[in-house]
DNA sequence: GTCTATAAGGTGATAGAC
DNA sequence: GTCTATCACCTTATAGAC
């Protein structure tokens, strides 16, 4: 198979596997620029310094998975039930093709809280719509009193801990892939079956 | 204040704040033999390696982390609901004391997960009669089916997430810390609330 | 644009005096 | 046990030829 990548594409693309793997601090140009082919020099020629090239990286891992289907999903026109179900399964199904990207952002975003600043800056993240909703269904009695964050917070929580935390879980419980892949695949449903539950009032 | 500590824990306690704050690869021998009033040639002849040292570190932290007062709690002889709320309240508050180490750990273990295999070859948990307990509520019509493993990984990652994703939900919800804390301090009742509530068979 | 060679500074680790 | 001095290596980054 040719490789069809510009250079610079394939210095990103090297730089992305290497930064996720080893952070910042672990990460070597050297090693990137042997996965992308090509020589060390080449590097600094296109993206100036070690810093600059982990900034791309970084923001795109960021943006990727923070924003983009997750916003459009709680702010549309579906029933709560369903937000829910569909929110939990794409969000598991995204991680379950990145595995890695949630530790390496939030690892990153512990050593240097900063960062984040300039990502969010130029993104707004608007959940107006559903906390409408949410309201709406409250009032209505159809759900327990609890507010929009912190809703999202515990179904985020449950979308991607078991990812953050994969070794643990398969050490204690488990001592296979097979079954924490099969855990985690189940989840794609029970996860949203069980804040369903939660919220609802009895 | 007099430090009573031997130069072997203060060499410790400086070792700890470094790894914890910049991870394996980030930290600098330099830099703990600084925190710790001495000098670098004795880091060496106290623990050998930074890798040895490392390691003590690191053992500590997830021996502290993941075992105790948890599994005490699990198979005591208090009814679910209880168990729960102990749980929950336990571990939030202890984390609350050291808002950094499930970073760490969990960034450290998705870094090399082998490291997992050094410490539970010391420890065994056992939740075989919490698993008795949940099957008698679930035959008893009290409660949702559902797996010890499963309802474990809901309680712990409603628990310990909100730690791990600090800087985001700090930036997205608040753009403060007070609010954050508050946040904190709250979830230490309403996950419990929110996890019986989620079990409730209706 | 891409390479080789090399600079410039840091890093873990050790030797050896006290 | 504790220090200073130093080694040997690694790492980012740049200079300069092609």
């Amino acid at each position: 198979m040719v490789n069809k990548l510009t250079t610079e594409e394939k210095i990103l693309q090297a730089a992305e596997q290497e930064f996720i793997e080893k952070g910042l601090a672990g990460a070597r140009m050297q090693q990137i620029a042997d996965t992308a082919g090509i020589n060390k020099a080449l590097l600094h020629y296109y993206y100036r310094s070690k810093d600059k090239l982990f900034e791309i990286v970084f923001k795109t891992a960021i943006q990727n998975f923070l924003i983009p289907k997750l916003i459009k999903i709680l702010n549309s026109n579906n029933n709560l039930e369903d937000k829910i179900k569909q929110f939990v399964y794409q969000y598991i199904a995204v991680i379950q093709g990145n595995m890695h990207i949630p530790n390496f952002i939030l690892y990153e975003l512990s050593i240097n809280p900063m960062r984040i600043q300039n990502v969010f800056k130029e993104v707004n993240i608007d959940i107006e719509k559903f906390k409408e909703q949410l309201k709406q269904e409250i009032s209505n009695k159809n759900i327990i009193e609890i507010s929009a964050e912190e809703l999202i917070i515990n179904i985020i929580s449950m979308c991607v801990f078991p990812f953050v935390a994969k070794p643990i879980i398969t050490a204690v419980f488990y001592n296979n892939i097979e079954d924490y892949e099969k855990l985690i695949e189940n989840r794609k449903t029970s996860v949203s079956n069980f804040i369903i539950n939660a919220i609802k009032l009895k």
